[in-house]
DNA sequence: CCGACTACCTGCCCGC
DNA sequence: TGCGGGCAGGTAGTCG
């Protein structure tokens, strides 16, 4: 599930937890999970205080003290779970009534578990271990290998009509592929980029180059399409936001609250546009379920 | 460099 | 009830 929106909302539920909070241990109960942890992973992150928890694009980061930033991507099932230093849980479980149920085994796919000096413990949960962590030197980051080709924060104000012209000037990729390809702009996902291009009412399959006018300028194209980029995610996070003022009443993980999408997963059910007679339609682009209404989405 | 494709891994849902 | 196939929110690596 996550994109940009729902790590920013995992982010917002970890931080009063860990946010100058010092880590007394750290569990890690696989070498690896999409790449192999880095040496010594757990030594160099016990006994510490984590600083700031931090967010870019789909990634958070953990400044800890000493000089170095964990840096965690949830992948496609990472969930992170609290539990409160009572011992009450503070962040539903990853899967509901798992503790409940628990007949005294770990719970499968809990692969690392911080202790954290509070008494709290914060848990990360992955089955299909897409997700990984990382240790890096907080001065680099920018440089580092995860974040040295990664284009702009979508939130930010570099995400401008003038910057998506000059990036998909001239682009023979799809408008789809161009929205999900993180070095342009990093933290939309499949579901918000069909939703984006709804809200901006342009078709998924259009070129990329369709967002300039030959010479790098921007079209109309491209300002209707930044308003709706920030919009959704701005929502999304809104939404994210509402589930985290009580963790109990939700039935996911800390940030995987389903939003109301207005085309994601909707085949075949009409077109939310008022006015618009048409019907949402799935099509395959690069491998990946793609969601748009061919009438007003051009 | 770009663009297209594949691999990685588990769980779930559907049809037979 | 079991089994095979397809699908799932992500990224990195390879190949032409």
């Amino acid at each position: 599930m996550p994109e940009l929106p729902e790590v920013e909302t995992v982010r917002r539920g970890l931080e009063p937890v860990m946010s100058g909070v010092r880590v007394a241990r750290v569990e890690q109960r696989r070498p690896d999970l999409r790449f192999p942890f880095p040496d010594g992973f757990a030594a160099r992150i016990e006994g510490r205080r984590i600083e700031r928890l931090g967010r870019r694009a789909k990634y958070l980061v953990a400044d800890v003290e000493g000089g170095e930033a964990l840096i965690m991507h949830l992948g496609m099932s990472g969930r992170f779970t609290i539990e409160a230093a009572s011992g009450a849980i503070a962040g539903t479980p990853a899967r509901p009534g798992e503790f409940a149920h628990d007949t005294g085994g770990l719970p499968q796919h809990d692969h690392v578990v911080f202790h954290l000096e509070s008494g709290a413990r914060v848990t990360y949960n992955d089955p299909r271990r897409f997700g990984f962590m990382d240790l890096v030197a907080g001065t680099g980051l920018e440089t580092c290998r995860h974040f040295a080709r990664m284009g702009i924060e979508p939130l930010s104000n570099a995400l401008h009509e003038d910057y998506l012209a000059a990036r998909a000037n001239a682009r023979s990729t799809d408008l789809k592929a161009f929205l999900l390809d993180q070095r342009h702009i990093a933290g939309l996902g499949n579901i918000y980029v069909c939703e984006a291009l709804y809200r901006a009412r342009l078709s998924p399959q259009r070129l990329a180059g369709c967002l300039a006018d030959g010479r790098g300028r921007p079209t109309q194209r491209a300002v209707r399409l930044v308003p709706a980029i920030r919009a959704v995610l701005t929502d999304a996070i809104a939404a994210g936001g509402s589930t985290l003022r009580d963790y109990r009443s939700a039935d996911g993980a800390l940030g995987y609250f389903q939003h109301a999408f207005q085309v994601y997963g909707r085949e075949g059910e009409p077109c939310l546009t008022p006015g618009c007679r048409g019907m949402v339609r799935r099509i395959t682009q690069a491998g990946r379920s793609t969601f748009y209404c061919s009438h007003c989405q051009r």
